[in-house]
DNA sequence: TTACTTAGTGTCGATTCAACACGAAAAGTC
DNA sequence: GACTTTTCGTGTTGAATCGACACTAAGTAA
């Protein structure tokens, strides 16, 4: 049952940045390592790539099975190659990063038996391996990417208020945003369609709730659209 | 001497997508291939990692052995992992775009003994193995990123006109521009130093040279300068 | 000297961007 | 049921930026 070629391979395996949201700030999902080395550490979740999956099924399997988050937002963002990255052996890992709706996974962090947590991006404790450069390889890429295109919508409630999104945007940008400029803008874009709900969560004017409208943001791109914060 | 592990390991290369550019328009570096499978073909210069190099560092050496040519600028930009993207076995790809400076390489595709050739983006041959998708990611790549970052200068000579400069920018853009915005524009950033020197190429006024000064732009960088063609 | 060709330069109107403050609506309290 | 509290929602204006546009300058070759 072992495996021999001709000359050596690095093991291969990826890692996921996993964010979300929680209103105020952006969080990670980290995995508290059971066996050496690293015990005892966080980490990303992530593990080996199998032989008849691609690295996007590997990162899925492997969030299932470590945090049972699935991902709404999954995207490569860098293999990282350090020939002493891994103190056991030569391993290449391609990093992606992901984003999830908090809200729809109530369980995850806290029933599942293994010890996953969501950490504030700001205070990350010390991670195993590089995994403290991959976060933050992803929390840069994140920052741009969601200023070019339209992913925040994927960390958020499918029916959300445009309070909320401000919020997120401030989150991610790191600076606050002018309410009626932040409003004009995202509206003027078309893709936001306005429910005839609102909710209300506490004594005070009720928001109007919105939900993405991903057909008609696809319309707007075919037609040369781009989308810039 | 041969090397055997628990489970089976996809083989890893690197494939690297090289853009020259000829004063009309983008070109992609290409080998023809000596053995099977796609023996005959056309693909991207690439090969195994080996098990003592990082990834960037294999993809240099490939392209020293395989064209000769030495990239100006290096950037990872995607790991292809179909199953059957390689008919003998699984193999894992991490792909690269590149920039050099065809004035460097006047040796390079002509003389090397392999068959490595130029081939406008515009008119690409079949490629083997899924060249052509990583080939297709790596344009849309460089469009992206060349809008952002002034990257694009490593494709050009040290000392260029701001003619030619503009001419690369709507090669890649696939659009011409005004010649008196562009200027404005591109001065105005502030890393271009004028030199002393013009260039004459026909009986017409001669042209005034600039370089790219990198130490200017990494100090705009640090003040939140942010390009944007 | 003349003809030809590319280099180099400025203005103005249209558009976009950033700054800014107050009435409206609901819930909770007395 | 009136009053308080808190967030929701909305427009205007001056400043800055953007895009369109045409002619003179300088050299070579005939």
């Amino acid at each position: 049952m072992p495996f021999t070629y001709e000359f050596p391979r690095p093991a291969l395996t990826v890692d996921a940045v996993v964010f979300g949201f929680d209103g105020s700030g952006l969080q990670i999902l980290l995995i508290r390592r059971g066996v050496e080395p690293f015990a005892g550490q966080w980490a990303l979740p992530g593990g080996f790539v199998h032989d008849d999956e691609t690295l996007e099924a590997a990162v899925r399997r492997e969030l299932e099975e470590e945090t049972s988050v699935h991902a709404v937002y999954l995207e490569q963002f860098h293999a990282f190659s350090a020939i002493d990255r891994d103190p056991r052996e030569r391993v290449v890992s391609v990093a992606f990063w992901a984003l999830v709706r908090k809200s729809d996974h109530r369980t995850a962090a806290a029933t599942d038996a293994s010890d996953a947590r969501w950490f504030p991006i700001t205070d990350l404790p010390a991670l195993a391996f590089d995994h403290a450069d991959i976060a933050a390889g992803a929390i840069t890429q994140l920052r741009e990417r969601i200023r070019r295109e339209p992913v925040g919508f994927s960390l958020l409630p499918e029916k959300f208020t445009l309070t909320e999104l401000q919020s997120l945007y401030e989150a991610i940008a790191g600076t606050p945003l002018d309410k009626r400029n932040f409003r004009k803008r995202i509206l003027a874009f078309g893709f936001l369609t306005a429910l005839a709900e609102t909710r209300s969560h506490g004594p005070h004017r009720p928001a109007q709730l919105f939900r993405f409208n991903l057909t008609q943001y696809q319309r707007l791109v075919r037609r040369g659209f781009h989308f810039d914060l």
